[in-house]
DNA sequence: TATGAATGAGCATTCATTCAT
DNA sequence: CATGAATGAATGCTCATTCAT
């Protein structure tokens, strides 16, 4: 194996345990001492590996993207009224997952990171919701009242509320029922 | 003028220049110390009148409430269709007027202080809302497809999502703009 | 009533009140704000009675000898030994009576206030003691291998240290019974 | 040198020279910075070995132990009785050599330190005088009015007592002289 | 007499990060 | 690759005391 691979293989290693130091005890109450004394490792290493501490919220919420575009995906089919509750109920399965601690940290994360942006428009979450409402259009199964970007756009800052909440309430609700609600109602308004 | 009175004025004086600061600097970047030389006053003199630094958060929202009972409140009509947009719209104006620093700062805020808690159903803000659905579903404006108390909850989580998202884009969009365009479509899902 | 008169029935009334405070929380954790918010008073008041916080340790244990003075001394008969084991007895129960705190504070309290020292020979705490020993040895119920000067400090230096061992132990020990054994066995040292 | 060995060694450095402070100003008049500022460290650094400020206290009086298991225990002989005497000399001994300070500040720290207790009667310095106490009753050096465990606790009291009044003089007597004539004395109580 | 606003030096402790080994 | 000693600025907060009113 080579050096470069050993490399990602140690991280992805080291990151996988403080994933679950960070559902254990919330991002916040993290300090690189602390991880380093749970893994066993010195700071020393710990920056080799994550020059920066923020680096973990966001190879955290980097992973959302490929779960979507890897699994997701592959649930879609001709209804794009029911892809896009399943959407929705995906996403609420994700965030109830991570669990608690770990959206919280997402709600709180600097927006920018290198040249990642949270909120960007290009990342397989949006794109795959995007394509929903673009083809619902097309099928004439969705309105156009609003233009498909802009739906999705709305619907993305919906989620990311919902979550929001959830975590604020301590995770003392069913997210997947209450975004289902949600979306089911808030279709009335999209479909034809 | 007694003795208490006095006491009141003094803090809301120097409330007033911190919630300038907070608009400046943001409320995560301020410190104690830094607040007692922007203001000229020593650091026993703010823990005089604010017993923890957290206190200034929870004045700076407790504030939305009087405004929504004192000034949105009479605005309504009869059309409660029109009055939920146009609660939605003084939110957003709420918002804005605070300006994104201070709404960063509420996002974040720890939901609980002594006794009062940032979602607690019972803050004017809520019951406003409430009333405004209740009312029109027994006008038969608004459809019962959900209880009014189970979409006034709905709508505020929303509201709060799209209020802290606009924060994080650090305010580069028409917040009131959104949120209007939201409620009218979303508003089709509920009206009759 | 004179003026003069009434400070002092002042002072004596909120130092009975600082007595109950000091007894429940320890003088180690009052401040002098919490001691005013407790008797409702204000700072200025307060140092208007005591122009020093530590004012109120002085006072604390100069009690003790009006106690000696004006009941023990009383209990004395012609048996000097006797007199001895009262005193003793008498020491433990008045520590016993002010409390694990208010020891604690003796025993930790700066040593000399003002022109008043804690360990002065002149307090008739001492002289008490001194004159037991000094009759005994007249009266040939002691013996003389040290000077009554003598095992009055040793004595009294014992009886501070075992008050201040029970403070360390939170009080969970019977002091009288301790000191009551010790002296009984420590007597046959003395006596002829 | 293993890492381990060298934390350990850099540890008793540092500490040799916080006693010299210790013994300078006082336990009570130190603080962090100031010890910092002192030995020409950060207070990161500080903190890296002495996780607790009060730490420093234990390593103190945890000393005394060593001492008497090391150095004292090997000066007894078959006289129970001189070894009684030895041993009060030596704890004025150990008392006077750490200072007054070093003396005050025992006197005066917390009872309880993570798993150590300072009043523990397994310290070595307990034992080694019960065992002293145990023989000298075995070999019917000492009678038995008391229980040896019970003689070993007034005397524990009362060397503590004394050294405590000891500091509170801030050292002015000769405390090693005083200790000898009190067990002088004493012990005529409890030989046969 | 009594008030309480104001002071400000001082405190223990935290923590991301660096860098010589 | 890995270590962990060292950094030091920064933080929230305390509290005895003063003094103008």
């Amino acid at each position: 194996m080579n050096p470069e691979k050993k490399y990602i293989i140690r991280k992805q290693e080291l990151f996988s345990q403080i994933t679950d130091l960070i559902r254990k005890d919330g991002y916040a109450n993290l300090t690189v001492r602390g991880i380093c004394n749970d893994l066993g490792i010195s700071t020393g290493t710990f920056y080799h590996y994550f020059p920066e501490k923020n680096d973990l919220a966001w190879i955290l919420f980097s992973d959302i993207d490929d779960y979507f575009k890897d699994v997701v995906a592959f649930k879609f089919d001709d209804n794009e009224l029911n892809n896009l509750i399943t959407y929705c109920i995906e996403y609420g399965n994700y965030v109830v997952d991570s669990g608690v601690e770990t959206c919280r940290c997402i709600s709180v994360a600097p927006l920018k990171h290198m040249n990642h942006n949270y909120l960007d428009e290009n990342r397989s979450l949006f794109q795959l919701l995007l394509k929903i409402l673009v083809r619902g259009v097309e099928k004439k199964q969705f309105n156009d009242t609003f233009i498909p970007l802009e739906i999705t756009r709305m619907l993305m800052v919906l989620l990311r509320g919902y979550s929001s909440d959830w975590a604020k309430c301590n995770g003392n609700y069913d997210l997947v029922e209450k975004l289902e609600n949600f979306i089911r109602l808030f279709s009335k308004s999209i479909v034809n």
